[in-house]
DNA sequence: GGCCCGGTGATTTTT
DNA sequence: TCACCGGGCC
């Protein structure tokens, strides 16, 4: 790759801070100008043309997904000469630095890292510890506020000195917060900031340890720098002091990040912080037409506090902006199923790809799914719960981690009594306070349980038996490739019969995501240089999805608008443009965050390349089946109402659920023959008696298990798992279910 | 002491 | 819908 070939694609500002290489540059600009194409291609130019080698080079990033697209946005241009470049989240790149030099800061190399849900078991224990009423101080709280902290660099030590007037909560929060971090401590575990605020605190305490860091990431590319907070900035800062390499790219209209502390001062003052500071600006969009464009730039300039500027674009005016209004989510979903098969049927060479489907909370997906569902279209969710979230998951690696670290207390407790053994919460109790008398770990205290007095022998008994089977997989471990150990430790504890004598909705999904799990880590045996459990279990809380299979699948995307942001579909959905959704609730009373909301609908509406669907529904279920009437967004009036064209319904569906009207279904089975479609389902159904275990016939999908039931006579629900691998919760009064 | 069941309250966004 | 808590039962 040489120079003119890197430097083709580019217009002329783009080329400009391509070439300046050397000392600061911040590219601030518009949605989809450009910006991530200038950095990559810049990324290219260091390597190809200037011969600087991949390990110099730093490029972050904020999410996993921008990660992954920045990386096979290089990969395109550079091949395998880009490997060996630190290219993550922020995140990722301190646990790498941290995994090697954390010895200096008192953590053993195998430290582990604690997600949100750990977080908040640790904060429960410790407000129950500390006596705080938890209902003053919730653990979310708790957490929120020493999230806060952190990521402004605040100490506990320092914590009330930071606020002007503590409040009685504030003083409960240094105790929780100094505490938290003493039982991070005591388990050798960091939480997602600490990881950030230890590579600080590594740099700021070692500074030949921080020079060696500022030597080998000689270039350092941040993406997304509207988003960086406080502790994010001091990093950078610190890894950019000798050399002043810097390359930022941002746009403070797209800034939507402000709740994790995200400052835009950080990128207004990059000139006073790098005083030789070049700053490029990028006015032409390429990635919409022009129609989205002037909404876009419409919504975002009703905001006060932003500084002005305007894009322009030479791409055609192309289609009016769809808006549907439908009377429920389920209309919604099947509107925008309708619609995405509409646009399949008449440009073929369309694919299912080129949709998303976007949203404020993660908890809309749910409504948009079941529609894909019913209508077979493949989609894929992301974000949400993550893969190593997962119940099962987080269990089985509870088992992998307690054989490998028996001092890190959090494994050991989730799964002590996982599947049941006996060993409940007020043995669970006795034996952590003689570890806390004893100055030994919960697992020492097990081993010793026979200085417990107050144990039954029963119970130690029980305990001894757990104690016995840990040691046993130690020994096991030592003997068999990584995968098979697995499957043995979960056989031999009974989480395997256990995950199968749960019958619930998704016990098969919880089975098949084990069988994921055994896979991942054959892969890690097989394709990793140094392979080894340990290993395996050190990166696996930042990784986010283990679908590799699913980047080839041809599927429609469903994801939250924040995990949207720098990605780019011809055919773009965002939905639920409600009052109290988006903007939502939370944001509604202060100014700062509606136009937080705003610049998030502007960075949903700039991810459309050729087509923009706006839906709302004007009765949305909040929490379980109520359904509560909901208001069009505020947002939507302030695009310019030329642009906007209202559909009309083009599904027409009866109220109840299952059924649809046989006009409607015949009218589209001959438009669309490449998907499956929904048969009307008879409603006259004499109430029959279902259990678990039972065989049905459904008369559209077939002969099925029933795995859950719930609820009696009418309301009876249950859910079938049918032969096609399909599985459905369904009302019996309207399923039509024969029993076979 | 442990377990199961039923009632209750809660929900933003990411790492 | 789901996670959590408290009461009653083994
Ligand atoms: N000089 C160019 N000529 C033609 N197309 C371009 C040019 N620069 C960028 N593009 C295209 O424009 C689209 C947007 O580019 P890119 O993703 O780099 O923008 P961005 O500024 O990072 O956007 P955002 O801030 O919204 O993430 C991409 O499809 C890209 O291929």
């Amino acid at each position: 790759m040489d120079q003119e070939t890197i430097l083709k694609d580019l217009n002329p500002p783009q080329k400009e801070a391509v070439v300046t290489w050397q000392g600061p540059l911040l590219i601030l600009a518009g949605a989809g100008s450009g910006k991530t194409r200038a950095l990559t291609h810049r990324i290219a130019y260091l390597i190809a043309v200037q011969n600087i080698a991949p390990r110099q080079i730093l490029a972050v990033t904020f999410t996993n997904r921008a990660a992954k697209e920045m990386r096979a946005r290089v990969e395109t241009l550079l091949d395998d000469h880009a490997k060996g470049i630190m290219l993550g989240t922020f995140h990722s790149c301190c646990l790498r630095i941290l995994r090697r030099e954390c010895h200096h800061i008192g953590f053993n190399n195998d430290f582990v890292i604690y997600d949100t849900d750990d977080q908040s078991r640790i904060l429960k224990s410790v407000l129950q510890d500390l006596k705080i009423n938890d209902r003053i101080v919730t653990p979310r709280i708790a957490q929120s506020r020493i999230s806060r902290a952190k990521n402004k660099l605040i100490i506990p030590e320092k914590y009330l000195q930071s606020i002007k007037e503590p409040s009685f909560l504030d003083e409960q929060i240094v105790k929780v917060y100094k505490k938290y971090q003493e039982g991070l401590r005591a388990n050798g575990a960091m939480d997602f900031d600490d990881l950030i605020v230890n590579a600080i605190e590594l740099f700021d305490q070692f500074p030949e340890v921080a020079e060696h860091y500022q030597d080998r990431f000689r270039y350092v590319l941040v993406d997304e720098y509207q988003d960086t907070n406080h502790m994010q900035y001091k990093l950078i800062r610190q890894l950019t002091k000798k050399y002043q390499n810097i390359c930022c790219v941002g746009d403070d209209d797209q800034s939507i990040y402000g709740w994790r502390g995200a400052d835009i001062k950080n990128i207004l003052n990059f000139e006073s912080d790098y005083p030789e500071a070049k700053i490029i600006r990028l006015e032409q969009n390429y990635r919409s037409t022009s129609n989205i464009l002037k909404a876009a730039s419409a919504v975002v300039r009703v905001n006060r506090m932003r500084k002005v500027k305007e894009l322009w674009t030479k791409n055609q005016d192309g289609s009016t902006i769809s808006a549907f209004e439908a009377q429920t989510e389920r209309e919604e979903a099947d509107e925008i199923v309708s619609q995405i098969k509409k646009i399949m049927q008449f440009h073929p060479e369309v694919k299912l790809n080129d949709f998303a489907i976007l949203y404020r909370t993660n908890a809309q997906s749910r409504s948009l799914e079941n529609g894909f569902q019913l209508s077979r279209i493949p989609y894929t969710v992301v974000g949400g719960l993550r893969f190593y979230e997962r119940k099962e998951i987080k269990d089985a690696l509870a088992y992998l981690r307690l054989v490998t670290n028996t001092v890190e207390e959090m494994s050991l407790r989730r799964i002590i009594n996982v599947p049941r053994r006996g060993i409940g919460s007020t043995t669970i109790e006795r034996l952590s306070n003689f570890s806390k008398l004893n100055k030994c770990t919960m697992y020492q205290a097990m081993e010793r349980c026979d200085e417990i007095a107050t144990l039954s022998s029963g119970l130690k008994r029980k305990v001894i038996n757990f104690v016995d089977m840990i040691e046993r997989f130690q020994e096991k471990k030592k003997q068999v490739p990584m995968d098979d150990f697995a499957q043995h430790v979960l056989q031999e504890t009974g989480y395997y019969a256990h995950l199968k004598s749960e019958y619930g909705p998704d016990r098969e999904d919880r089975l098949e995501n084990i069988q994921e799990l055994l896979s991942a880590l054959k892969t890690h045996e097989e394709e990793v240089i140094d392979p080894s459990l340990e290993n395996f279990l050190a990166d696996v809380t930042l990784v986010a999805d283990v679908d590799q299979w699913d980047d080839d699948q041809d599927s429609v995307t469903l994801m939250t608008l924040h995990s949207a942001k720098g990605l780019e579909f011809k055919y773009v959905f965002i939905t639920g443009l409600e009052e109290g959704l988006l903007p939502h609730f939370s944001s509604l009373e202060i100014p700062e965050q509606l136009e937080e909301e705003r610049r998030l609908f502007y960075v949903g509406i700039t991810r459309a390349q050729e087509k923009l669907f706006l839906t709302h529904a004007l009765n949305r279920n909040r929490y379980g089946n109520e359904s509560l009437p909901s208001t069009p967004s505020q947002f939507i009036k302030e695009i310019p109402e030329e642009l906007i064209e209202e559909l009309t319904r083009t599904t027409r569906r009866n109220k109840r659920r299952t059924k649809f009207s046989t006009v409607e279904s015949s009218a589209r089975k001959v438009d669309i023959d490449q998907y499956e479609q929904e048969v009307e389902a008879p409603e006259d159904n004499d109430s029959i008696v279902l259990k678990v275990g039972d065989q049905v016939r459904h008369p559209s999908w077939g002969v099925g298990e029933i795995l859950t039931c719930k609820g009696k006579g009418d309301r009876q629900k249950v859910t079938v798992r049918f032969h096609n691998g399909m599985q459905k919760r369904l009302m019996v009064k309207f399923a039509n279910l024969t029993k076979v």
